[in-house]
DNA sequence: TAATGAACATCATGTTCATCG
DNA sequence: CGATGAACATGATGTTCATTA
């Protein structure tokens, strides 16, 4: 009934931390799908780390499950016809996604910790 | 011919994060499986994590496929016939422990800019 | 060909089972 | 029952394929 497993609460996953990312820059400004692996890629460069697009695309569905998120389809800037798929928040979808914000940033500060105690323990 | 699959470069996994104080423990402490795990899930438990017993089999089955650690099998402290399975560094393990700690520092290094980087990104 | 998405494959890890003392 | 380990199951994530503009 419940769940069928139960995670160890290691560090975050991946999809977390890419849908948390994918808020914020619906916060700030209008993406599409590939254009937003892109500017990711580009910021996480410098730090070895280069998702693909698949996970990009299944954090933006998750994030539309949610209902934090819905899709505009709209022409790309420049050109006549190709069509992209944009993202805005839902009615509700700010608020949601604060919270969402909410939690992932106690998430993200309690892997920093337990990053910082292996470094101690370690390392000392 | 070459590698199957090319890791993304996100966090750090559990695996190696478990060796690294496997090791550490090693130099420390003399322990047993059951033990660690008791002492690791006291440690991290502040921490929201708690690994399980097959990891750290795992991860110490590793270590001794990596040439770092070996078996030896003792009569457990003050039991008579219980024999448990103790580790201490190979030959030359000790030395490839310390590359291997090495190798993790900078790894928990790049986790750490990477998380703060989140952090200060999305909540800047 | 770029963009989106689904299907598929593999890896990382959690759960259960077997054995031994 | 505690300890070790293997077998098995599931979840997370990377790769490939299909469709459409």
């Amino acid at each position: 009934m419940g769940d069928k497993r139960t995670p160890s609460g290691f560090l975050l996953k991946q999809r977390a931390f890419l849908k948390l990312y994918l808020i914020t820059l619906t916060e700030q400004e209008r993406l599409y799908g590939l254009k937003i692996l892109d500017v990711l890629r580009q910021e996480f460069k410098p730090f070895g780390y280069r998702p693909n697009h698949s996970e990009v695309y299944k954090a933006l569905h998750d994030l539309i499950e949610d209902g934090i998120l819905k899709q505009v389809k709209m022409k790309k800037e420049g050109m006549k016809y190709q069509e992209v798929v944009y993202y805005r928040f839902t009615e509700d979808g700010y608020k949601k996604a604060q919270l969402y914000k909410k939690q992932l940033k106690a998430e993200l500060d309690r892997c920093d910790a337990l990053i910082r105690k292996a470094i101690k323990d370690n390392f000392g």
